[in-house]
DNA sequence: ACTCTATTCATACACACGTATGAATGAATC
DNA sequence: GATTCATTCATACGTGTGTATGAATAGAGT
């Protein structure tokens, strides 16, 4: 379930021979598209970077938009699993809402082109692909729910769920869209592992302190 | 010191007498580079909305480039002295740390179109024009200023200056650009005034529970 | 009335775009 | 060895792009 290609996606014949160009426009598509956005990545860059003849995407995809909503599936599928297991781990429910910010880091620093996609994605307007609807909707309602039962069980204070949990995943997701721009002008280099250490501990440190309750901490 | 028109920005010859034909380039600009980006927005979308000529733009800013900085000015550079004011407001430093967070949302309330073409300049990734990089980085030593001053006070508790910055920073942004994805998918409309009302609240109340310190809170 | 100058206007240019098309290639299958 | 078919390749088409160009318009100064 790592992979998850299950999705031919569209003209492709077999998906086993042409595989090695299928492969190599998915890494350049992911790369030009997370960089320029939809339309500002063209056909003639993304085939020139994979090192393939210019009618391989048409060919191998059905259109430049059917390679971007596979491209986009890619890094967004995984996402869904992480934050499904934390959400499911130990501890109270403001314990796992931290956890599903680290979640976030974690593929975020196995996807670091996906701020960035997500970011034209935003930026484009239009009506979002499926995948993208598929897996905000299922992270507001995991998040929601913890919320819910932490407010029960009184790890959580009362609040509006939905707000919440775009409070808190702003938080990572922010973080990295200025990462570039935290680099140029205030001279943090979140790609230094130190660096990064403090920054993760700061984040959780600011949703845990935003969500709980009022009455004294224990950590 | 409302408008600052102070820079005639390019080939302007008196600025006097084609103001009409001006004003009318900036308002279309920022509708169309806030809803298409800087490429996406073509000089032909923007002169037809505006109902003048294709070559004003070359004319009147001298390129399609000098009328998009022209545009960024005019939305970005009120919102510094917003943000100036409320920072040497009353209170402690964590109440006007909270008092830049409503100035926000009064700037974003009067210029709904900035979240997005704010978004959009992100987006392309590429060197930021001036005045981005000027406004930005001033918040940013005005709020981490706000910071040490709060810990010294100890209205604030210890902390990464320039982090706690982005993490205030991030929530009236973050919530102003998820805005309609927001109303598309949970169904909460940030334009009626009471869901404003109570985002606004939940979001400040976020701000003050992440920064104040540990012992207790008295509001 | 004439001239000058700021502005508007229609048109043209060179280029990049996504996609269509049909020929070449090459490795299986019989 | 001939056939087949997935794949690669070069090229062409129509459209949209930002800007350049030079003529038309108009309004003020003298």
């Amino acid at each position: 379930m790592n992979e998850s290609t299950e999705l031919p996606t569209a003209a492709g014949p077999d998906d086993d021979a042409g595989t090695a160009t299928r492969a190599a426009l998915l890494d350049a598509g992911l790369a030009a598209f997370a960089r320029n956005g939809f339309d500002g990545a063209s056909v003639r860059m993304i085939t020139s970077r994979a090192g393939v003849n210019l009618g391989a995407i048409t060919y191998h995809f059905g259109s430049k938009r059917a390679l971007y909503e596979a491209v986009l599936d890619g890094e967004l599928r995984p996402l869904l699993s992480r934050v499904r297991a934390a959400s499911t781990s130990g501890g109270t429910a403001l314990d796992r809402i931290v956890g599903i910010v680290e979640a976030y880091f974690e593929h975020l620093a196995l996807h670091p082109e996906l701020p960035r996609l997500l970011l034209q994605e935003v930026a484009a307007g239009r009506e979002p692909p499926a995948v993208v609807r598929e897996i905000f909707g299922e992270v507001k309602e995991t998040i929601a729910g913890l919320q819910r039962q932490g407010v029960a069980e009184g790890s959580v204070r009362p609040g509006h769920p939905v707000l919440t949990a775009l409070s808190v995943v702003s938080q990572p997701v922010y973080l990295s869209l200025v990462a570039p721009m935290l680099r140029s002008l205030a001279g943090i280099d979140l790609s230094e592992p130190e660096t990064r250490r403090v920054a993760i501990a700061h984040v959780t440190d600011f949703v845990r302190r935003g969500l709980q309750p009022t009455e004294g901490f224990e950590a």
